[in-house]
DNA sequence: TTGTTATATTGCAATATTACGATTAATAAT
DNA sequence: ATTATTAATCGTAATATTGCAATATAACAA
């Protein structure tokens, strides 16, 4: 199939898949790395920071646009690329209330 | 392709991209809130609770257990599933790392 | 205008993922 | 022994993802 059956789970849970799988590639996971590194905010040093070719950088950095953890705004012939602070806490929220919970002692294996 | 370039990252890059990997599907979600919500260990209580295939459901366990997140245990002709307490504390510590940085003040979008 | 630079889009090939029916393996129950 | 139960594996169809060459677009420069 290919194809995740989203509708028989709760909206909570394709929340956290979604930002998941978007973390879910080294590439994308440097694009946000870089971007926290450099406050300035970048994109053309992305595609010579990152060695992938200029189409791969700018399909990825439009998935985490399209996700809103990141904005871009033309200047010029370049595009300025950053942090959405308020997507981002809100992200962190969300996979915080996901991966901090109370860890039960297993009792069988 | 559909092949990620893994070389070219560092290794933290990819080992955070493959635990995000792991919950970038909301019935892999599903399996680990339920584990922690039930602290007794369950199995086929998962392909009732989830409406997926029981195959489905199977692969998507081995995948956790793969990655180590998650363990099983075999009783009888069930097998018990329980969360890895170590390997989620260190998991935990490896996506903090990544998600909890100071958020830098956009200076131009 | 013509060329240059920076980024986005398109189209496509290679590979990965998701889902499930059918089957298998292993134990339990009769 | 035979049958039922449980979970894993195999095989496969449908779809998604990754990566890039080629091309398009848009703004600036000469």
């Amino acid at each position: 199939m290919g194809l995740s059956k989203t509708t028989i789970f709760t909206k909570q849970q394709n929340e956290i898949a979604l930002f998941a799988k978007a973390f879910g590639h080294p590439a994308r996971v440097a694009i946000l790395q870089h971007l926290f590194k450099i406050k300035t905010c970048v994109c053309g040093d992305l595609v010579s920071e990152i060695k992938l070719a200029q189409p791969t950088i700018s399909q990825h950095l439009k998935e985490l646009k399209n996700l809103g953890l990141i904005q871009g705004s033309v200047e010029g012939t370049r595009v300025c690329y950053c942090i959405n602070p308020e997507k981002w806490t809100a992200m962190q929220k969300i996979m915080h209330s996901f991966l901090d919970k109370e860890i039960p002692q297993p009792d069988c294996c």
